[in-house]
DNA sequence: AATAGTTATGCAAACGTTTTCATTTCGTAT
DNA sequence: ATACGAAATGAAAACGTTTGCATAACTATT
């Protein structure tokens, strides 16, 4: 078998018997192209094995193919349905994505963007809007259309798709205020550099309080994004102090945590203890019991954003940021209950 | 603020007071460079603000900086844990990762990885054995670094890290023949195109036969890989036949819907009935009941499949596949019990 | 002090495309 | 048949690096 590292525009257009040119043409403005032309061109592509050079195309400093991607994290669950749908979206119009994940580290995301930037990429698509200022003098700098996703800020400095998170909160503080509960806990992940959980912690917080709760030291808890922390942190909570009649948490997946916490301590979801979550993920609905949530629709933002980092590539360097704000929703399922003594 | 998406090599050359070569080598061969010029061009790269075009360095034919993925879906847990290790892990040696998903279709996974030669991504890191005839064509006459995760194949045609999946079922199933349950279905997705599904199927099969039970039809459920679909399917064959004493299913996240369904049946797990997956994904300990299942050691495999396929890309061309066995392991938790009756 | 060997740097030719401009070909109206 | 505009194609320069070769600047050896 013999291999053909080599093959170049050249040898299909000599195959072809057409110019360079001509070839190039055909993948890039195919409407320049005679259709027959076109066909004596596929042909030569096919007996030759040749394989475009993007590398070559994205020299010429117009169109490298490839938008970067920036997440915290790949691990678990919470990104997992938005990414997906992101990359589908990003997909059909014929680029590639390249991922990159900073932990939660924003000087890692710094170095993770220059990182995109070195590969040209045509577009950058992040999480949130809490970023460093070396990130954002970078993104302006260079004038790379950028998207935010899952966080909806009005004035945000970047174009973004998302719910806005303090809503959220407030609408699940409310939601659970509603069903008769005061004994309330929370348990949130580090809400620094993480405005997304810091605003749905301040939604949620600012609610109680103008309704006459305070959520005292140790109800407060704090937790890592994963099933396991929030488990430790729940089955702590529910060992060494007074129970509360329900546990507001940060997304779904700390929810679910909790709630195996609960069931393992022997207490029955809801009737012992209500916990609801937020984001709505895949698996939230068909866990059991479901989760009271309030439903962010990550494949929407996903695919959203997909189309607004490709309108924004295409269109205007100079525009105003685009921001669409995708509404958030309580999803009321089996987890929460109405207090009723 | 100055827009400068334009600084180039050359500016940072002049800069510094050196010749475009020798900017370029403080990046590729800095041993070549005296400290003194290194000191002078990362200065004059600041001032310059310069990022260097890996367009143009990938032209030269040498080096990309990239490697290809190409996964099923991101779509949940299963490849979550896998991916995020070897983004990590290819991260150190200072590749970024083109990721595509396709769907557990084969055609579309040969698009794409025309796709990321297109990229000129420098390896390349698949899912398994199952490809297409053209993808394994494509991957031979190109002559690229490329490494299969999840599955491991002495006989395999490229490298391999992965643990045995049909020695899995069979652990599995010998596991739960022990614990004295006879009567028992098994749930996996469709196991055309996905040889890790269907070793596994085929492990717990071949034990069971060869131990005098045969699953019947009604008990060989047949689902999508989610959360969802597992308990739908699961909910189906409690509302309709005869219950098992035990199910085995696919992975842990079927393992998990199925779980949710028998719970939401009334049914106790493991009391009422024991239920065991494959894969121990992140969250499966931390659940309740924790799962039951085989270790895969998805960490371990996206970590090692990374470092061989680096190891391929800066190696030997014509060497013989890199086949890495990683241990598969009976973790025993909660979801399954010794049957006394 | 002269020579050989070593190290650091520069020069210029590649790498494989895309695109502007020029040219040819074609169809149509006269 | 002739001229004209439109459509299709070709020629060649450009994109921003890397690298082999040549040269210059040292160091060490005698």
């Amino acid at each position: 078998m013999k291999k053909n590292t080599n093959v170049d525009i050249i040898d299909v257009a000599i195959k072809a018997g057409v110019s360079p040119a001509t070839v190039s043409r055909s993948f890039n403005h195919p409407d320049k192209v005679l259709k027959s032309t076109q066909k004596r061109i596929e042909k030569a592509i096919l007996q030759t094995g040749y394989i475009r050079n993007r590398a070559a195309q994205a020299i010429q400093g117009k169109r490298s193919g490839t938008v970067g991607l920036i997440v915290p994290t790949l691990d678990n669950a919470i990104f997992s349905n938005l990414i997906q749908a992101f990359s589908v979206e990003i997909r059909k119009h014929g680029f590639t994505m390249l991922v990159a994940t900073n932990g939660y580290d924003l000087d890692d995301e710094y170095t993770l963007l220059r990182s995109l930037l070195e590969h040209r990429v045509e577009g950058v698509a992040l999480i949130g809007h809490d970023h460093s200022k070396e990130t954002y003098n970078l993104l302006n700098i260079r004038n790379v259309p950028v998207v935010s996703m899952w966080n909806y800020k009005e004035d945000s400095l970047i174009s973004c798709v998302g719910g806005e998170n303090k809503e959220a909160g407030v609408e699940i503080a409310k939601y659970i205020y509603d069903l008769g509960h005061r004994k309330i806990a929370m348990a949130f992940p580090n809400i620094e550099d993480n405005d997304r959980a810091r605003d749905r912690k301040i939604g949620v917080v600012e609610y109680l309080n103008s309704h006459g709760i305070s959520i005292p030291e140790y109800w407060d808890i704090k937790t890592e994004y994963s099933v396991s922390d929030a488990r430790n942190c729940a089955e702590e909570l529910f060992n060494k102090y007074p129970h509360p009649t329900a546990i507001i948490a940060g997304n779904d997946v700390i929810a679910r945590g909790i709630i195996y916490a609960a069931q393992a301590h022997g207490m029955n979801v809801p009737k012992d203890i209500s916990i609801t979550g937020i984001g709505d993920f895949s698996s939230s609905e068909s866990s059991f019991p479901s989760i009271t949530t309030i439903r962010m629709r990550p494949n929407k933002v996903g695919k959203k954003a997909a189309s607004v980092l490709i309108d924004r590539i295409n269109g205007d360097r100079e525009a105003e940021p685009t921001r669409i704000k995708v509404s958030v929703e309580i999803k009321s399922r089996e987890s929460t209950i109405y207090l009723n003594n």
